[in-house]
DNA sequence: TGAAATAATGTAACCGGTTACATACACACG
DNA sequence: CGTGTGTATGTAACCGGTTACATTATTTCA
């Protein structure tokens, strides 16, 4: 029984139920008809010799991997646990398979990438794990992606998914100031190009202008949606020569927003007594916080699952829909002074 | 102008070069030399052309996919994106790429797996995602496996990474009872089967045992390591006509912790006042729950890049390590009167 | 100087599926 | 009874790479 090593192929099928190939390949995909006597005979044989398509044979004939695949930035953050769960969910109820590789605008000594239409039918981008000459190209090329938390470049009518920014920074700084009557508010930006950062600045910036309150260049700091960066960064904020005098801090993120409160706690100053503190996101842990973080909920996992679909309809030829913009809603808790 | 519509193909490119597709391939795999001025003119081409090799086509005639399968439960807990981390991590910098997807022993109706030798090289096996048959199946086809958090079935050599159970709750246990005299600890049980949870009902109960306690069945819960169930279990413990005394819980996991947490900040029992409460993972969350939370520290980023270490190990040949028990450490905070 | 070894390259079979096209057979209809 | 229509099946080309084997040119060495 000197086996040929390698597995059961479609043509030991037919062989073994005295049928063609080409008669066991249209039973299987179901898209031809097929005697009944056949079929049962197909059935026995595939069961008796464990057959299962060889994936990579089929791909190169039809062209279609029936793979997604996803490109994040990293995975050090529990948000994309979030946005995994949606999309896979999707991916898996659609009958694809999901392709997850991390990469990003600044990895130059990368020479290919790591997923794209050599591997996958189409493709999830987070944010700025591509850059946009790649992008560009593999539009060009009719290659299916959709965007997750960025905007598609000029000119690339991507589409795209992503979270409204602006509008609830802006009523949370509202808040801040019309409720608590906060008046120096720390900025604390998240990654420099990260397009989250970008707008949750411009609404802080507009709720400031709206209640003609200047905004001092002493009160911006760069978190980057990092606990210890936030940190590091406050800490060292607070021991200058002489801090400027502030009363709130909107964080950028909750990751961040931890590392804030942590350094005030061990300065001693108190939240929400001495100075509020507000983040964003809304992550597992913002309502476990001491005290409990005032924050902007996203629905991450929502994310997850519009993308995915619109991928998936992408690929089935549908229009998508250009920008998908989803709502977020300010969750108050006693962080701020609540 | 009219392309054949798909692809460049390594044809397209040993034509424009001048050379037979067979140098093209050398020169991509560098495993045959190619004279130098083919080599430049090779470079030159395949940028002029933007040539990126087919996976599928690659696949099927060396009969390697470069991917590598985890199979989760699901992806309904953080705890799934330190273990996706560190897999991550390995699999990326050893070059090949990773395939998630979701399974169940459960799930009778889902015919064949979604990943398995027809589709990766190898494949990382998350606790009960895959039942002993198909384990025994695929093991008798010689296709690399490695589980994760989950010891092999009898008979079945697989390599496994898990971590240390037993001890650390033994010490836990211990702790509550030595140094803060408790006598009455609720047990809560994680899902029934799941082997993590096994081991921290022995490690539990032979700490009682060490210490003369009995185990009071009425003291025995299900948490099924979910903050929900677990919120719903102890209110109904706590609403019982009689409710048996109890000083402390071990919750079996922190997201039951929260669950259990939540319901007796409800109910106006103190942490750790009235009743202790340790959990086991050492989430994100921990060190942020009011008051702080006294559990144990699993390695699970590590976990996961020792599995895929191996498994990678594996696919070049190398003998695997049997069982690798990754260390586990207690970590005191203040739920448990510390 | 001629034989043998070495280096660089080409030819074509092969991996395991899908599918266009051909074929064979049954049945209906005028 | 010949022709047409439809159904079930077979043959073989094709997808885009890799690689065993053959071939040619170049160098080494007795």
């Amino acid at each position: 029984m000197t086996r040929k090593s390698t597995s059961v192929t479609i043509r030991d099928v037919a062989r073994q139920a005295g049928v063609s190939v080409a008669t066991v390949s249209r039973y299987i995909n179901h898209n031809a008809p097929v005697s009944e006597d056949v079929a049962q005979k197909l059935e026995q044989v595939m069961a008796e010799l464990q057959y299962v398509p060889q994936a990579a044979a089929r791909q190169l004939a039809t062209r279609r991997t029936n793979l997604i695949g996803v490109l994040l930035t990293n995975m050090d953050n529990d948000f994309f646990s979030l946005l995994l769960r949606g999309i896979e969910e999707v991916v898996r109820e659609q009958g694809y398979n999901l392709l997850v590789a991390t990469y990003h605008v600044s990895n130059r000594w990368q020479s290919s990438l790591p997923i794209g239409p050599h591997n996958v039918d189409g493709m999830l981008i987070f944010a700025d794990s591509l850059d946009d000459k790649n992008l560009a190209f593999l539009h060009h090329r009719d290659f299916p992606m959709v965007l997750i938390h960025r905007t598609p470049p000029a000119g690339l009518p991507l589409p795209c998914v992503t979270i409204e920014n602006k509008a609830a920074t802006h009523r949370l700084v509202d808040h801040l100031i019309d409720v608590h009557g906060k008046r120096r508010i720390i900025l604390m930006r998240g990654e420099a190009g990260q397009e989250d950062s970008y707008w949750r600045e411009i609404g802080f910036r507009d709720a400031l202008d709206a209640h003609g309150l200047p905004l001092d260049p002493q009160l911006i700091l760069k978190g980057d949606f990092d606990r210890h960066v936030a940190y590091q960064v406050m800490k060292r904020f607070l021991e200058q020569e002489a801090v400027p005098p502030f009363d709130a801090i909107f964080t950028g993120d909750d990751e961040a927003a931890i590392g804030v409160m942590r350094i005030l706690n061990e300065k001693g100053i108190r939240v929400p007594e001495d100075v509020a503190v507000v983040g964003f996101d809304d992550m597992n842990l913002a309502a476990f916080l001491t005290p409990p973080l005032t924050t902007v909920r996203a629905p991450t996992e929502q994310v997850g699952r519009t993308a995915a679909q619109q991928l998936i309809g992408l690929l089935a030829k549908n229009a998508p829909q250009d920008i998908i913009l989803l709502p977020t809603e300010i969750i108050l808790r006693r962080s701020c002074g609540c």
